[in-house]
DNA sequence: TATTAGCAATGGAAAGTAAAGATTGCTAAA
DNA sequence: TTTAGCAATCTTTACTTTCCATTGCTAATA
């Protein structure tokens, strides 16, 4: 269906584009095809048919087109192998033993979204595989206690409770003492039912005032099981400095979309390995494309979204991604 | 030196401008002046070489300068009476009793920001008054242990410490038993001081591989002090509704100000009480103005900032500001 | 049959022109 | 001191015009 030489040119069209950002005319990559201009009209307007190519008016040059990307992406790119430059700033990370696995997922992504100039975005550590491992409180003034909630993968949470006076510090450890007696061990995801139907029946008896406590503490890993979005970006605003985002409109547009936690959570769906959506394919933009991987380490898992345009530098990017997620196992 | 005349006038001018965002003539406040556009020229000419007002060219309207906007700030605006609707709003947050100070802050901040299409940051309890209230540890597998570190105001943050296999629990759990001995009440900058003078010798002699255990902590606590500037926004694009955000430069120029934590550190450093800082006074561009107040409830302190454009409603921000200060009191 | 040279046609971008509209400063009268 | 009237100024918008890159097509060539 597509031949050969047609293969060839869509893959130089597509680079040249992604280097320039500029329409690709007949002309302009006759030397690197080694033939004229006129037989690069007839294919390009082949690949024109074949919906690879478009432009944007009768007498532009062509772009890729969507299914042009598409194409690239399945069937001509070959991942870049990285420069030793982009190695060794991300080298610095990798090597600090003083960082943990969180941190250092954040400064690569921060590193990544500077030497490209893309977008970086990590999806936090659902803690939905976390087993409760320990409840504590520390009493800070009269009525005001501080809440700590840990989990066994080391995952933390703290909040500030205010009891009424009434309520005796006694009371608030016993409390407490029964939770860590009976929930601990408990995925943090069924951690609210089983306050429910396991621990209230039998905090009744133990403890006085116990509704005000109980609710304190249901309200507080309530809270605890909801809030497990964790959004990190790297270089926010980097994408801005694309040509494509030269509209107030796009610009608009795309941090509108960044601000939209709806949004952004749904790119935590996805399947396993690198993936690459592009334009219409993204919940974001019809103009960027987004690369995206979900990690696993120790428990621990998340996603890391790269945005660009969609004239990003596919290559690179997934080598990128290749190289942390290779780096990160160490952690 | 300014009659009263032109005091009236420069105020119609500047609320005028406020509303409509666009320079205002002589012919269009006419009616509310009750006299002539002829006159209100000549008065308008005068508020001109008082520096009150400015023109973008020959024919166009005036619209206000700096400094005539200080001078209303200063001498013409009226603290504006809250809208019963906005004072609502807030009210359900205030109202919410399971939110504890830092949460209610950055929701009332959302609201201010929703209401009014400004930005609002929060520039988050510095914790320098804190005290060290106790270490904990929590074993979690081999050589992985999360420490957290709780301050008397509640302020608590984790980390999670890598040990070499060769260090056995019992000699982590004589260290943090050490820790919490001597530097327990310490002022939380001086930690780091007194670790290494009083801990230390005493470390030498009590505890095996004391080294690495040493400077494990040590690191961790000088990360603690380190990580102060806790930074919320609400609204962080907001500022680009606003009109005077339809280039993409400006844009470019503030967002880039917001990724810049020095920038936006630097509010911090205010006087008490309501300020209102325009144009060139603010650390961020020229074409905003900053509305800061600085809290400091229960021990915690922060600062929280309205960026809007320097045509902002200053009478009905600094309205919001007062009701959420006197409403956080209650927390 | 595949490739290429040549050329008219297309449409955008840039520069120049013109007309319309808003608003001012100034002058002179009230 | 205020006001009416008007020329001067500058923006905005729309409309030409010119320029130029690029295409698609046709006809010649390998």
């Amino acid at each position: 269906m597509i031949t050969n030489r047609q293969k060839e040119m869509l893959k130089v069209i597509v680079e040249e584009y992604i280097k320039t950002a500029k329409p690709v005319s007949s002309n302009h990559i006759c030397k690197k095809l080694k033939c004229s201009s006129a037989t690069i009209r007839n294919e390009m307007a082949r690949l024109e048919d074949l919906h690879l190519l478009e432009k944007n008016h009768f007498a532009s040059g062509r772009i890729p087109s969507e299914e042009g990307y598409k194409y690239y992406v399945d069937n001509l790119m070959r991942p870049k192998t990285m420069t030793g430059e982009d190695m060794l700033k991300l080298q610095t990370i990798f090597r600090n033993n003083s960082l943990d696995l969180n941190d250092t997922i954040k400064k690569s992504i921060e590193i990544v979204s500077e030497i490209t100039n893309y977008t970086a975005i990590v999806l936090g550590t659902s803690s939905k595989d976390n087993r409760l491992k320990k409840v504590e409180i520390v009493p800070l003034e009269d009525n005001k206690i501080l809440s700590i909630v840990i989990t066994d993968k080391g995952v933390v949470q703290h909040k500030i409770l205010y009891l009424p006076e009434s309520v005796a510090t006694d009371e608030v450890k016993k409390t407490v003492e029964l939770i860590n007696k009976l929930v601990v061990g408990t995925p943090i995801n069924e951690v609210s039912e089983k306050l429910e139907y396991e621990v209230k029946p039998i905090i009744k008896d133990y403890v006085n005032q116990y509704e005000v406590l109980y609710n304190t503490f249901y309200d507080a890993f309530h809270e605890f099981t909801e809030n497990q979005t964790n959004v990190h970006f790297g270089g926010r605003n980097n994408i801005l400095k694309q040509p494509e985002f030269s509209s107030i409109d796009k610009v608009k547009e795309i941090l509108g979309k960044f601000d939209d936690i709806d949004s952004i959570s749904k790119m935590q769906e996805d399947s396993n390995g690198i993936n690459i959506y592009i334009g219409s394919e993204t919940d974001l933009s019809n103009d960027v494309s987004v690369i995206k991987t979900k990690y696993s380490i120790d428990g621990e898992d998340g996603t890391i979204a790269i945005i660009g345009p969609k004239r990003m530098e596919y290559g690179r990017v997934v080598a990128l991604l290749d190289y942390i997620k290779d780096n990160l196992g160490g952690k």
